[in-house]
Parts: structure tokens; sequence; C-alpha cells
DNA sequence: TAGGCCATCTGGTCCT
DNA sequence: AGGACCAGATGGCCTA
């Protein structure tokens, strides 16, 4: 990963990536130092938006369920994930409001219709899948 | 080593 | 004019 942030305009990485790309400082000393501090200056808040999302990223993370701890999840990962999840936890909450108003609903008529979702909505082919996922839906 | 994922740079566009 | 947002390009790191 790529975490060496340039912090100065005599930094290695200030723009100057490969030949291809505009080499902002240096090549056309005088006229262009004021236009290369406004990239500059735009190249670091493009970068503290990125970290703001980065941060989205990892709030969202650690409120979507995830088999497994040893993996982090993408962000494409983590945006299906998100999506499966809210889906899943509306159709619970649907759910449960319709049984909740045609009578009683037992505790494992609610764990099948849990189970149900799970394999629905996140494509799981496990029980124990589902089971992880259930507990952590609740832990939340 | 190829492919996936990511951080960063950059120029364009839109908005205030 | 300057900031926010976006998408393309580029190169580094990691894993199968």
């Amino acid at each position: 990963m790529k975490s060496d942030v340039p912090l100065s305009p005599t930094d290695s990485s200030d723009g100057c990536q490969g030949q291809s790309k505009g080499c902002l400082l240096g090549c056309m000393p005088g006229r262009v130092e004021g236009s290369t501090k406004r990239r500059l200056a735009a190249n670091a808040r493009e970068r503290r938006r990125m970290q703001g999302l980065n941060t989205a990223f990892d709030s969202l993370r650690k409120v979507v369920p995830q088999w497994g701890e040893d993996k982090k999840l993408s962000k494409y990962e983590t945006l299906q994930m998100a999506l499966s999840y809210i889906m899943a936890l509306n159709r619970i909450l649907t759910e449960a409001e319709r049984y909740r108003d045609g009578g009683d609903w037992s505790a494992s008529q609610q764990y099948e219709q849990l189970q149900q979702d799970c394999q629905g909505y996140l494509g799981l082919a496990s029980p124990n899948d589902c089971d992880h996922f259930i507990s952590q839906t609740f832990s939340h």
C-alpha cells in the first residue's frame, strides 16, 4: 500500500510520476509557480477528501457483518454487503410486523425466518454462516 | 508473475 | 477564483 504522503514541493512524489505526467515543479520555473502552488494545494485537499472517504468506509465495515475476521472487505465488497445487510434487516422488520399483527410468532418461527432471509439475501449456503450473521445482527 | 486493490496525481466540470 | 467532486492514469503492495 502506498502510504508515504508527499508533504512538500521538494518531495520526490510531487506530481512527477513518470515522464508522461506533467512535471509541475522545476519544468517551468517562475511562470507556473502560482499554478504549481494551487495544484499542490488541490492535491492535498484531494488526499484529505479520499482519507475522509476511507474513514467512512472503515466505519461502514465495522457495522456490516463479516465472516472470518482474517480478511478486510474491499470497498466494493463493503458496499455490496451493506446493501444486502440493509435489505435483509428491512425484510426482517417487515416480516416481524406482519407476524406480530397476525398473531403469535414463536421464537422458532422467528429464527427460521431469519435463516431464510440470510440465505435469500446474502447468498449463504451454510446454516453456520446464517447463525454467524444472526448473532452479529443482534449484537449491534 | 499476473491480477486485484489501493493511494495519489491530475485535469475537467460544477457550484458558491 | 477557489473548493468539491469525479474519473482516468499510474505505480506500489500483496496474494494465489
